[in-house]
DNA sequence: ATTAATGGTTGACTTAATCAAGAATATCAG
DNA sequence: CTGATATTCTTGATTAAGTCAACCATTAAT
């Protein structure tokens, strides 16, 4: 047996000394990283990707998102939004529906098979959260997630 | 004048009512592309990315990682790495030095230039990140830091 | 000594991101 | 109303990022 005192953590540990650990940017990155490997892992039986998943979150929300206010919240350009919603929309998940108020604009809205199937896929993705964020504690996640929400919207 | 109350927030609030704007995946992808755009912008004249510049960083810290570890500390492919301290040593910001404990692996370490680099460079991600927390105080700042880390090296 | 495993590298391939331009429609100035 | 300007979606091109399998040199294990 060696001198094994040092517990099975990571082998990279060393570098939390760095000045990078403690760099935003990195750390985001690393999260974003871990968690949406875990998300896609869990969304891929169903078809989903995160990016497809969201999409299909905010079809189903009622708000009736049109593809310009997608790719802005999402921080996506609209020519990812057009195949995002393409694909869902050819899987019969969603439906471009014409804005009654701008005939150039169309609303995106979800179909009941797309709400059935965005019922399950919510369940996974929120199974992947507990994962991914399974070294906070319940007190923890709620402050983590109020301050990522500061972060992600600046101003609003 | 209509009735305009609303302050000019976004134009999308409305969607932080959706369930997505909950969940942490999004919020955290959301942080990230406003973190990593503003923080390549400011690297750019510098010709570093963010990719890069944590490259180089490790490469600065005195730690001599070798490529693997790079990879897995920035949750990159083994290949990833080949390319990014490729164009790095090209610009002799960086050097592969052999490994006297190990032939096949590399370590990497900064030059004097890109030492030099670096220091410019980190003092442009503080700043990024300055801007990208804006919406943070100072306590909620290191709060933030704190559970971000939780999240990112979950059991270590 | 053979076998298996590891670190770096290359190449192929898929997905994501960025950008410019076009067609249809809407808005605004006069 | 008309012409100029802006917006929405779309397409296509281009670059960056992510994934994977295979290879060589070396090390570790049997």
């Amino acid at each position: 047996m060696t001198t094994n005192a040092a517990p099975p953590t990571s082998g990279t540990d060393r570098f939390l000394a760095a000045e990078l650990a403690g760099e935003a940017s990195f750390l985001i990155a690393r999260a974003r990283s871990r968690g949406s490997a875990l998300a896609n892992d869990r969304l891929a039986p169903l078809g989903l990707r995160v990016r497809s998943y969201s999409v299909l979150s905010l079809a189903c929300s009622g708000l009736r998102p049109t593809q310009r206010e997608l790719a802005e919240f999402l921080s996506l350009d609209p020519s990812q939004i057009v195949a995002l919603v393409d694909a869902l929309e050819k899987d019969g998940q969603v439906q471009r529906i014409p804005d009654p108020s701008d005939r150039r604009s169309k609303l995106i809205e979800a179909t009941p098979s797309g709400a059935a199937l965005y019922a399950r896929a919510r369940a996974l993705t929120c199974e992947a959260e507990d994962v991914s964020l399974g070294g906070l504690s319940a007190t923890e996640k709620t402050e983590f997630l109020e301050l990522l929400n500061k972060a992600a919207f600046p101003i609003g």
